[in-house]
DNA sequence: AAGGTAGACAACCGCCAATGT
DNA sequence: CACATTGGCGGTTGTCTACCT
């Protein structure tokens, strides 16, 4: 399986197929095309193009205000789709490739803290987003599950005794339809309990057990049977100490960032709030990154000097401070160049390309950058030009 | 060679809290 | 204060590729 396998992706064009357009939420359509909503509003999978329209508007306005790339770029996404695809594949400082190992047990171990709180995990991950560690913990939970192995190991399991979760305990017990008599004769239930810890782990470290959640889609209706599921057995010490013992996890607030109840999306290049009592209006002006928090897990990406490093120009917000972190600037270098290959060298209405595998690791200096601009600039005049690609060659003569 | 399966990934959805008007 | 908007989040689905039988 390798990681460009995915690129050529174009069969997501069959999502929302079935949709009312009441049930659609980016503009309310979709009907029968799947690709244009009733507001012409295009979905599935995305262009190169489409990715330049909307890295140019991100790097001239910052993000936020999502709905307004629409209407003032062109593109022909709705905000959310726009949001989605530059938190996850478009910003700058994004890692691609498999986890290493090190990020494989980071996950476990927050996965064991945290539960299915992957926006929480990310946070502690740098450059990885919530969908990357979702999708690898979902496939690790079926993987796993077919194994008959239980989801954490065994340190993580001893480990993670102390953590629990914010939810409170249900007061009132709900069946659990894996452990009903009634529901429980396919096959994939096997797995469900086969030790007392494991009943443990299943059952009380995610408020929402991913380790159900893949097979029970099928089966159970959204949510209502997974999340009602007991988090704690009484009868189980383990689990009761473990509530007890209870400490919550949660990144250190971050320049003076309100913590929200539900958000916690600010992981490493993730727009955060710049101001301690932010307000929509301002949220045009994070494009800047924010501090690492997660280094601390992962710091071997924490060398690049800082000197090497470009950074879209603030042109937007000079008050605000300057990037945090030598990492987040490299990675603003690394994903300038992948981002520039990405756009400018593929098919214009093919699905857009990943962000390079193999640039990972180069180091960065002016001269590749500039470099890689010019090939850009040279790449895009097959290409209908705009600005962009000025702006770029500017920015690398800006370091 | 054909079919099935697993893994990886992208993108969508609904929900909901925060914020703006 | 009510309503609308925005966007963050977790869950889910669908497709592709590689591998296995």
């Amino acid at each position: 399986m390798t990681p460009s396998s995915s690129n050529n992706n174009s069969g997501l064009l069959q999502q929302s197929e079935g949709r009312s357009p009441q049930e659609l939420s980016c503009g309310g359509g979709g009907g029968g095309d799947v690709v244009e909503g009733s507001k012409g509003l295009k979905k599935g999978p995305w262009t190169a193009v489409e990715d330049q329209i909307l890295m140019e508007y991100v790097r001239k306005h910052g993000e936020g205000n999502w709905n307004a790339v629409q209407r003032n770029s062109g593109l022909n996404r709705c905000g959310k789709s726009c949001r989605l695809r530059w938190a996850n594949h478009l910003r700058p400082n994004l890692k691609k490739g498999a986890f290493s190992p090190d990020e494989e047990r980071l996950i476990l171990e927050l996965h064991a803290k945290y539960g299915n709180k992957w926006a929480r995990m990310a946070s502690q991950l740098p450059g990885r987003t919530d969908n990357e560690i979702k999708n690898y913990w979902n496939t690790r939970v079926k993987r796993r599950q077919r194994q008959g192995l239980p989801l954490y190991p065994n340190d993580i399991k001893q480990s993670q005794q102390s953590h629990s979760h914010s939810r409170s305990l249900p007061t009132t017990t709900i069946q659990n339809p894996f452990q009903s008599t009634t529901n429980c004769t396919t096959p994939t239930f096997s797995f469900q309990i086969q030790s007392p810890i494991q009943a443990h782990h299943l059952h009380s470290l995610s408020p929402t057990p991913p380790s159900l959640s893949p097979l029970s889609s099928p089966h159970h209706p959204k949510s209502t049977t997974l999340t009602s599921l007991p988090l704690f057995d009484p009868s189980n010490p383990t689990t009761t100490s473990s509530f007890s013992s209870f400490t919550f996890h949660r990144p250190a607030p971050i320049l003076g960032a309100p913590v929200r109840y539900k958000r916690y999306r600010d992981s490493v290049g993730f727009s955060p709030p710049v101001s301690p009592t932010p307000q929509r209006s301002t949220s045009i002006l994070r494009a800047n990154s924010m501090p690492d928090i997660a280094s601390s897990h992962l710091t071997s990406t924490n060398s690049m000097p800082e000197s090497a490093a470009f950074q879209f120009p603030r042109t937007l917000n000079p008050s605000l401070p300057p990037l945090p972190s030598s990492r987040t600037q490299f990675e603003y270098s690394e994903s300038f160049l992948s981002s520039t290959g990405s756009v400018y060298s593929v098919k214009s209405e093919l699905p857009s390309s990943q962000v390079s595998q193999t640039q990972s690791e180069v180091t960065i200096d002016t001269k590749v950058i500039s470099a890689a601009a010019a090939a850009a600039l040279s790449a895009s005049q097959a290409h209908s030009s705009n600005g962009l690609l000025e702006d770029l060659l500017q920015e690398a003569e800006f370091i």
